[in-house]
DNA sequence: GCAAAAGTGTTAATGCTACACCCATGT
DNA sequence: ACATGGGTGTAGCATTAACACTTTTGC
């Protein structure tokens, strides 16, 4: 039998199926936290519930592709860092049907954040706010925590906690900031995403000794006090 | 519209899906290198290439409990410590039709492994060798290393990569060692993951001082020399 | 007694924390 | 001049790496 014999009679729809979704975390720093874009749902299943942008995966197009596609989509992005965080698949995570979530996170400098929020008005900035025992609240510019859809609460303290263990390894700190950058900023999303604040010289002697970052002579602008250098990601890694 | 009312005019078969499966990357320590278990493919696709052992994850039943199930069926093991990987999705990655398959890894004690091979027959133990770009060559007992079929060789080498990063954060090594064991076997599960040999006194002081080891004031038996006192694993996290 | 590996003490190096201080800029 | 945050030097602390050494067991 040949490859091509034993393609020609294989019948893909012997078994009933899950679908595949994907999920989106789009997150930023905002005021000093990490936070969020939701959408409230109009529509049953969990109405007026809150939950993550997220669509079906297409037949024709890869987990990744999925993602970004919501990402242009449903948060008019055209691009941003984004990563696999994990795939959520519980038999009743939806009560319409069997459906397998991939989540992602998508990382965004706060300046394209506030682009998507205004490009997309529909979504919804909430700032996230981790309890001791890791959990998620959701809440609004001024208002009580948000009630979140399906399993997206745990979709979001599984990002947060992500984002903690590799801050320290990975770039998803530059993810996070405009191109270039003061020493300050990146200590402010190291703080945002850590919860707590951190030594500045140690700080700053750590970034500088990574030898990943490199000066660039600029200074930032508009401050009222003495202007910090700018700073720009090196290399990968 | 009522939820219930919704609920019975959603059409789950209204798009095409892909399919989801679970793959197993069954892994242990043997020999003082981590070693995987491969089943040689039998028919097409990628007829006789080495796959990890996989199923289609069933409609009713949890991604966790696939996973399970594939550890039961193809590895005769009735339980291991089984974590989520990574979920692999490119459109083209299996030429049947589109299938996403979720992979998973199951660590075992050498006994444990031992005992899964001789149980199941059909099953190929092989020693992965990473290279320094991550790579990963599966080289069975005295032999050339393996054909990989599907995107196995990368699931593998995102596997060894993840052990890596995760051995100091978590509890793994424990769960690639039986219940008591010596700090010497708990070290030669350190070396082997990170590939490269440890100082035995800071390894020592490093474990014993994290309160995760509990001394038992048992020692080990058939030793030549000095038997080695067996400390048990404790609590959590 | 000898071989082999378990287990321990001591020192050196490293990285991080804390604190104090100086520097540069806008108002 | 002064307020404000940027940026730097130094000292202390904790953790880790390295080496030498002693101890215990089987043969």
């Amino acid at each position: 039998m040949t490859e091509a014999a034993f393609l020609d009679g294989y019948d893909p729809a012997a078994y009933d199926r899950p679908s595949v979704a994907v999920d989106l975390i789009l997150t930023s720093i905002v005021a000093g936290r990490p936070a969020a874009l939701l959408l409230r749902r109009d529509v049953h299943p969990h109405r007026d519930r809150w939950a993550l942008p997220g669509g079906f995966v297409r037949i024709d197009e890869s987990l990744d592709d999925a993602a970004r596609r919501v990402l242009a989509t449903k948060a008019r992005m055209a691009d941003a860092w984004v990563e696999q965080l994990y795939t959520f698949g519980a038999v009743d995570r939806d009560p319409r049907t069997r459906i397998v979530s991939v989540a992602y996170f998508a990382l965004l400098p706060p300046a394209r954040f506030a682009a998507a929020l205004a490009a997309a008005p529909d979504l919804t900035l909430a700032t996230l706010a981790v309890a001791a025992d890791g959990a998620v609240a959701a809440q609004p510019a001024g208002g009580d925590p948000l009630p979140l859809a399906f399993d997206h609460a745990d979709m979001l303290a599984l990002a947060m906690r992500r984002l903690r263990g590799k801050l320290d390894h990975s770039d998803i700190a530059f993810a996070l900031l405009p191109d270039r950058f003061t020493l300050r900023a990146l200590q402010d999303v190291h703080e945002a995403i850590l919860g707590r604040p951190l030594n500045k010289p140690a700080f700053r002697r750590r970034m500088l000794d990574g030898g990943r970052l490199a000066p660039t002579g600029e200074r930032e602008t508009g401050t009222s006090f003495r202007p910090a250098e700018l700073f720009r990601r090196l290399g990968t890694r």
